[in-house]
Formats: C-alpha cells, sequence, structure tokens
DNA sequence: CTGATTTTGTTGATTACGAAAACAAAAAAT
DNA sequence: ATTTTTTGTTTTCGTAATCAACAAAATCAG
C-alpha cells in the first residue's frame, strides 16, 4: 500500500471506468468465443438487453466487430443479431529463434492472415533482426492493406523477459543480455510492443484457444531445446514480480550435480532433454513431429532406459507442481507430447506416487493442441489484451 | 467462458457495482492502514473528495467507522478529519489443534480484543471441539456486550481445507477426513463461518499487517511440527482450483527415500523437521522462542550437521520457489526462523546457487513477525474479507 | 393460413453515482 | 491582520445502466 501512496495508482472506479469495462468484457467474450449472438452476450454478462445494443454498436463503430443478420433457426423468438470479430483488426507475432525469424499477423477473430518466415546464420546481431522484422512487418502491413488497423506487436523471446519494460533480460541461444528489444522494435516501427517468455506465451495461447480452453488453473509446460512453463492460476497468468517466474523447468527435484542450460543442477530441464532422445533414437535434425513418430515405433531397450528416466523425472517434477499449484489441468507441449504418449500409464502413475492425493484426483493431463502456431496466437493475444482492456481508447 | 455460460456468472457491472466497489475499498484502506484522513483517503483512491465524504459517512452509517477531529497538526490547509475502523466489528478467530483450541475476538480495527484457550486430550472428536468453541464464541458475545457486531468466524485449520465449501479434506494430526466443519460450526453459532489451512491464513496475515506488508508477491514458510506455505502472487492469495494449493513443504528436492508426514518422499518436509532439531539440542516440549534461544547458543558439531542439512534444504526449496514464483519477498515463521539466524549466511548462499540470478536479484529474506498472533488475525481477516467485499450488505 | 406465444431489438424515461465548480472553514505563512 | 493553502460541503451536471412499453421476427397450435 505504500507503494500506492507515492504512485497514487487510482483505486477507486470513477464513471467511465465501468463503461470500459463492460467494452472491454463485450469485446474479450467476442474474441474468444468467436461469432455470438448479442442475447447470449447478454447472459454472459449480466447486462441488459438495451445496454448490450450501446455497446455492441460502439465497438462497431470503433471498427472492432461487425453485426451479421441471423444465420439460421435457433429456436424459439425473434432471432439474435451475431456479432463478430473484425478480420481487420491485427496484432503482429514476431518470434526470433535461433536461425529464423517468424512474423505473422493474426487478426482479432483468431484467423493467421499472413506469416513470414526467413532463416539467417546462428549469431546474426539484434539489430539486424529487428530491422528484419520492421521490414516483415511492413510488407505485412502493405499487402494487408489500407484499412487494415495494427493493434500492436507481440514478441515470444526464448529466454527471460523483463515484462515491465520489455528488456530481454537473458536469452541464452541468442546470446542476448539486457537487450531492450521493445523500445528497438517501437522505435523501427512506430507500433506498441509487448514481449514475453514464449513459453508463458504458449501457456496463453492454449488456454485461451487450446487444450485449456475454459480452465482457470492451468499449468503448463514446454520442451523445447530448452524447458519452459506457464500458469494460470484463478484465471489470470502468472508472471511474478518483474515477469521472471514460471521457470518450471528450473527446478531441482533431485540430488544430482548434472548442470543444465543455465548451470542449475538436479533439474528437471538437466534431466528430460530433447537431444537425449533424439540421440538415443539416432536421429539428425527432426521435427516433435518426426521425433513423435519415431519414438513411439521404437521399443528398444536402450530407448526405453532414456525415456523412462525422462518420464520419471517429469512425473516427479508435475507431482510437484500439483502439489503446489492445485491446478485443474496440466498441458504438455513440445517433445514432452512424446514423453507422455510413449508412455502415459507411467507417468499419470508417478504423478500419483508425488502429489497429494487431494489436489491429484481432479487434475487432468493433456498435450497441446496448437503445436506450432500456439507462439503467433500467444504473441499477437499480448497486444490484443491491451487493446481489450482499453477499446475505446484504441486509434488504429 | 463455458463454466459461465451455464453459471451466468456475472461478468458484467451494472450501476451499483461502482459504488459497492469504491466502499469496499475505502473500507479496505481504513482497515490495512489504521487511523487515516479523508483527504489521504482521496489521494489513494483517485476519487472525488465529494465522493469520500459521501462514503464515508455511508460507512459511518453502518458502523464500520467512526470519524473523529483532527488530532495534531499535519502541515498547512484546513486539517482533515481522521477516519477509523470501529472496534466494535470483530470477527471470530478460531484455531483447533492437536490438544488445543484457541478463539479469540478481533477488531476490525486489528486488536485482538479478547483471546481464550482451552486445553483438552488428543483424540477428542469434532464435535465436542465445535461445541466448546460455540460456547466460547458465546463467551466472548457475552463479555464485549450487545454493540458488538460480529462479521463471521474464521477457522484455521491444520491440514487441507476444500475451500469452496469450507470442508476439511484432512487434518492428519487431528485424524479429521472430509470434515464439514464449516457447516456444523454454521449451525452451532448462527454465524457465517469460513475455513482455511493455517499456513495461507498466516500468509495472509503476515502480508497484511506483518512483515509482507506492502509486498504483492510473497512466498511464506512456516514450519511447526508439519512444513506448510503460502503464496500471494501479483496481490491475491493463491490457492489453487479447489483451495489445495501451496503445499510448499511437501515438493520434492532430494532423491531420498524418507518420506514425510504425508508419506511422500525426498520432499523438504521430510528434512525440515523440527523435531529433529528439537532432539539434537536434547530438549523436550519446547515453544519457537525457546527452540530459538537454544540453538543459537549451542555451536557443538553434533547440531550443526542438522542445522546445516535443514538449511540446506531449506535454501533448495526456497530456490525453487524463487524460480517458480518470482517473489519480491521470502516469509520464513516458525522454527524455519531459527534456522534462518542460525546461519542466514549459508541459506542465502544456498539460495544463490539454486536460483536464476534474474529472480534471485531481487528477493529478499525475512522472518516472520507476528508470531503467534498472525493465526488470529489472519482468521479473522477471512470473515473481513467478506465483509470488506460488501460492506452494505452486511446487518451484523 | 391465422393467431397466440416467445424471444429479441428499440426507444424514451428514470435512477444512481461520481465529477466539477463554487463557496465556506480552518489551519499556517507573511 | 491578511494572504495562502488545503479540506469539507453543497449544488449542479453528465454519464451510463436499468426499466417499461412497444415493435419485430421467429416458432407453435389449430
Amino acid at each position: 500500500m505504500k507503494q500506492n501512496l507515492e504512485t497514487a495508482k487510482k483505486l477507486g472506479q470513477g464513471r467511465d471506468a465501468v463503461r470500459q469495462h463492460n467494452l472491454s468484457t463485450v469485446l474479450g467474450l467476442v474474441h474468444q468465443l468467436g461469432p455470438i449472438s448479442r442475447s447470449k452476450l447478454g447472459q454472459l454478462t449480466g447486462l441488459n438487453r438495451s445496454t448490450i445494443s450501446i455497446l455492441v454498436e460502439e465497438l462497431n463503430n470503433l471498427g472492432m466487430v461487425f453485426e451479421s443478420e441471423s444465420t439460421a433457426r435457433e429456436g424459439l423468438g425473434r432471432p439474435s443479431i451475431q456479432v463478430s470479430a473484425s478480420s481487420n483488426v491485427v496484432a503482429i507475432a514476431i518470434h526470433p529463434e535461433l536461425d529464423f525469424l517468424a512474423v505473422a499477423a493474426v487478426s482479432l477473430a483468431g484467423e493467421v492472415r499472413q506469416l513470414e518466415r526467413v532463416t539467417y546464420p546462428p549469431g546474426t546481431p539484434v539489430q539486424s533482426i529487428v530491422k528484419e522484422s520492421a521490414r516483415l512487418i511492413q510488407k505485412l502491413r502493405d499487402d494487408l492493406g489500407q484499412h487494415v488497423k495494427i493493434a500492436g506487436v507481440g514478441v515470444a523471446v526464448p529466454g527471460q523477459v523483463r515484462f515491465g519494460d520489455g528488456v530481454v533480460r537473458l536469452a541464452p541461444h541468442l546470446g542476448w543480455v539486457e537487450v531492450p528489444l521493445a523500445k528497438m522494435l517501437q522505435q523501427e516501427t512506430g507500433l506498441p510492443v509487448y514481449l514475453d517468455n514464449d513459453a508463458m506465451v504458449g501457456c496463453n495461447a492454449e488456454r485461451i484457444f487450446g487444450a485449456a480452453r475454459n480452465f482457470n488453473d492451468v499449468i503448463y509446460l514446454w520442451g523445447g531445446s530448452g524447458l519452459g512453463g506457464g500458469v494460470v492460476a484463478n484465471g489470470v497468468q502468472l508472471r511474478g514480480a518483474t515477469g521472471y517466474g514460471c521457470e518450471l523447468g528450473h527446478v531441482r527435484i533431485s540430488d544430482s550435480e548434472q548442470p543444465d542450460y543455465s548451470g542449475l543442477a538436479g533439474t528437471l530441464e538437466s534431466i528430460a532433454r530433447r537431444e537425449d532422445l533424439v540421440a538415443a533414437l539416432e536421429l539428425g535434425t527432426v521435427s516433435d513431429e518426426e521425433l513423435e513418430v519415431a519414438l513411439l515405433a521404437n521399443r528398444s531397450d536402450s530407448v526405453a532406459a532414456v525415456a523412462h528416466r525422462q518420464i520419471d523425472a517429469l512425473a516427479r517434477a508435475l507431482g510437484n507442481y500439483v502439489n503446489i499449484f492445485n491446478p485443474e489441468i496440466i498441458v504438455l507441449g513440445g517433445f514432452l507430447r512424446s514423453l507422455f504418449w510413449y508412455d502415459q500409464e507411467r507417468l499419470l502413475q508417478g504423478l500419483s506416487n508425488g502429489a497429494l492425493s487431494a489436489s491429484r484426483e481432479a487434475v487432468i493431463v493433456r498435450t497441446a493442441e496448437l503445436g506450432s502456431r500456439s507462439l503467433l496466437l500467444g504473441s499477437a493475444e499480448l497486444a490484443f489484451e491491451q487493446l481489450l482492456a482499453h477499446p475505446g481508447a484504441f486509434t488504429g
């Protein structure tokens, strides 16, 4: 509270806060649930018919949504007007990786309208990547045309992100340290830029559009070269004080002295390693899908030893998360999907052994649904979140 | 969202929601910060002078607060009226343990107005404890007089609590399984009853009134016979989907097969054990304070071996929590206080070794301030939270 | 095909509540 | 004693949700 004494953050609600809030929730529902009738919006929000009418009209005027006449019979009574999110409001999703850059335009309706992908040699300096991003954004804008409004730019960063000011604290693969990426991109493009850790971005996407849709308490674990996580507690994404939280891979679960990519010993990331699986299967560079096919086809003892060790470690970690978070659902993405399908029984049994039964009983374990789309949808969501919070303030 | 489609929970805000919210925040500020001037309330909430005036008057009429003329010089200008929480609005705090029962009346102003404590043999059935609680509550009410209004009853349970319906899922020490304690107490007393896990209750108290005051991201760890935890993330207490979350003691951090009180192996609770410390010091039944004095006075190797092992385990666990939650502050209570003071250096060094530096740098570690008062204040807070959420609806 | 029923959209009047402005009050500063 | 500064009070105003009444568009019953 003392902070508030100084910063004088507004705790009270004024007149316009109500309109702001209602506008925001209506737009949010349209965004998440897709085309929806006015009457259903009324049911969901508890607002009066006349109020919904005014709100939707305002959103229409802002260009955020459009209305279409009733499509088909929905039962008794006068058919309700359908409200849909506009495809002409888009967010730019950016995903920089070691050797490639993906830039996409995602509409408020949830479609990936356009996707550009370029590769470059590892070690390419940030400045070049920023310039390249700006170029691709301009290309997207040109292709999409004048009448498309840009909500902002969302970036999924494979590393630790200071959420408040959009600085990449550390992205080991890319060799970035304290890079003010948001500011750099903002200066280059003139658009508002939002950064977040890639796993958290993926978590949010799965929660809104994917396997964790409709759940309010979610654990998301994603295995790529490293191992990242995301948590949704009580309907809101957990980030910690500065945005460095949710490092679920860097949690020590064993006495082993084997270090992970961040130098921490005995962590889940140090045991459940994609490259060990790939090596055991004697594969080269493979996609997650190819890895999965190869793993499920191979039942040799040597592969089983590696997989079992990783599954057991994963189970132990999941047990910890269940005890800590009491989630409704656990979502496994990346190569962790493959571990799940390799021996689901073993994983779930291990989870049961390590978790308190009260929390264990209720939780379900699923694999991610969105695949590579999750990063695009989730990154765009970073920008849309700001738009949704203040729809009235948006001018495009 | 699908849930909402069925339950039709109100997402939109109506006319009166604003008043409700503002009334709530003003009362909340008075409750937390103690006597405060009207003008400061205006600064903190961002509300207009006239609005504050009306709100405070309404709270006054409800008997929640009272106003007093300016006490002393506070600078230039007309002195502002002081607003204080009423001492005549109280919550009943109940804390049942293995062999004793504490029942207290805590005022909205934060004073423990009265405290009753009785002992009974271990194994006393729940029904008896409920009856005894009701008797003590009646005694408190009689002593306090007619003009005191009761906001409700808050119970700190040493076990797992299903937060939604106030059922004790499992309280190992007390031998309770699926006990509908809230309902039982409600029927016996006619008052609204709220339950929560004891560590979470303590966490909330430390956050509002104690060592974690003014922090929004808190880890709280409390060591008694067992080891419990509490987490505040982004200003709200974490409970998980059903209320079983935050079992920070039951997190596996080692390959050891030593089971804890819940049968889980290699957890923090299985290593950091109060009774091992007590045994090493060759003590009998001691209070936390006595234990601390004895521990700090004894620098023998045998004691050091036990203490160091426990400190190292604690450090490893704390490192995990830091990586997961990126908190601003860690608060250690119960006998964990003693471990901290025994070798602070070792603990902090161990923490640094196991945590990512980005999160590690910002976090501070402190010991709990409230001692045994934390459970009383925190339990009362359970009832006050409901009161604060809907001050207008309260009739006493 | 016709009329009753049901649900939804529309419109205007009503109500609630915070903001703003003008004025009064109570202190310190000059 | 006068000015300045801050706060409390009162009145007026604007905004936004609600309510009631009516119209519109479908299904249902015969």
